[in-house]
DNA sequence: ATTTTTATTAAACGCTCATTTAATAAAAAC
DNA sequence: GTTTTTATTAAATGAGCGTTTAATAAAAAT
């Protein structure tokens, strides 16, 4: 017995017209018949394939981040493995995809984080996110920093890709790519000749002169 | 004729209430029926006062920016107009003010730059911080490097601010303000060994060699 | 060919929302 | 001390919400 319901179509046009309603009028004023009427179905639809308006709009976050995982998935493939700073280039521009800066996109995305806070399901998804952000930038800076410092710069980077992110959401000019890489890699560049020289020895990643005692991938 | 009404308390217990409810069950569900309650008093009397929700809403986040405000001017006040890092660590400390790290303050703020995006009034509040930040961090920055490293280093804290509170607000563990100023302290601290040579002569902010031709304070 | 399952909708349901109305009581003005 | 204004509420109002129900038609399975 063959589980396949025949119209694949409707699960990604009912997330893509929430996208668009949320773009539209924001997701305190999307309600299911106004998310319906942009997909030009009837609302009961919802409920049938997604058991209600919140299945909906948490499969419209995973959707979003699925994205944004297989983008920086992609870029770092194209990438040598012992090539750190590409690496990180790679997942930075992962994470300032032109698909990931649609307008639609961003206002969807800004929605669920501020929607995190309360709906524990939507909560859970935003700090899988975040950590592995964290975890993709920690890999690749404790092959050439010592893990303190690693821990560190990967948690500055991550607040620069969201605050940089944050910031061109609500301007009017929106999010410039560019910018945004040349910051990033400006700040890697400076962090580079702060490494002490015995961590430059291979397989050597202690951690000197630990300034803080946090566990700064805890923190955030 | 005077026109002081005599319960000067209503508004601020309202405000108050607002952001309570808000963060108990978010912006969404934050009904003036729970936002009254809330307060102890009756629906109808958020009209009498603020003129329907949305008044009080916009009443709400203003209260909180003209504290962020206070509390920046505030530690800038107590600092010498010469010393320039400490005035940057004053802008940044206000930013990070118990006050504005508190629960009901983090939620409050992460529902309305939600919001902002689709509410004319919400969204000019929000710009007008936005752009206060970069002014009294370019003002600072301006003394002490040229325009255009200025502009660039200007956008950049600013964006770490953001990464940092934004990130920190959805973190179970909160913001650690002593983290985000070590974070910032420290980037502010790279930046200045790269402040060019003929800069350090008082008066000169001529801007050398400009990679970029963006006005990054319009940018954001 | 018949049965069963799936896709879809229009309409109804019960609930909650923000706001208005009408009323009352206290305070201020005169 | 009477009038006017202000503060406050309970109740009514009407619109909009998400979901359920009942019905239909198409597709798949038998």
């Amino acid at each position: 017995m063959p589980k396949v319901g025949m119209p694949a179509i409707r699960k990604p046009q009912l997330i893509d017209a929430t996208m668009n309603a949320i773009n539209d009028v924001g997701l305190q004023k999307a309600s299911v018949v106004i998310i319906s009427s942009y997909a030009g179905v009837s609302p009961a639809i919802i409920n049938h394939y997604f058991g209600g308006k919140d299945g909906l709009l948490e499969a419209t976050m995973r959707s979003i981040l699925r994205q944004l995982s297989l983008g920086v998935q992609h870029r770092l493939a194209t990438c040598e493995s012992d090539d750190v700073i590409a690496r990180i280039a790679a997942i930075v521009g992962g994470n300032f995809d032109p698909e990931q800066l649609a307008p639609k996109v961003v206002k969807t995305w800004l929605a669920f984080w501020s929607q995190a806070m309360h709906q524990p399901q939507l909560f859970r998804l935003q700090r899988v996110n975040e950590k592995r952000l964290i975890s993709h930038l920690l890999i690749e800076l404790k092959k050439i920093m010592p893990g303190e410092q690693a821990k560190f710069v990967a948690v500055s980077i991550a607040a620069l890709i969201d605050g940089i992110w944050l910031r061109g959401a609500l301007s009017p000019n929106g999010i410039d790519r560019e910018l945004a890489k040349h910051i990033i890699a400006d700040y890697l560049e400076h962090q580079l000749t702060k490494i002490p020289n015995e961590s430059l020895a291979k397989n050597d990643l202690v951690a000197r002169k630990p300034e803080h005692n946090h566990d700064y991938t805890q923190q955030f």
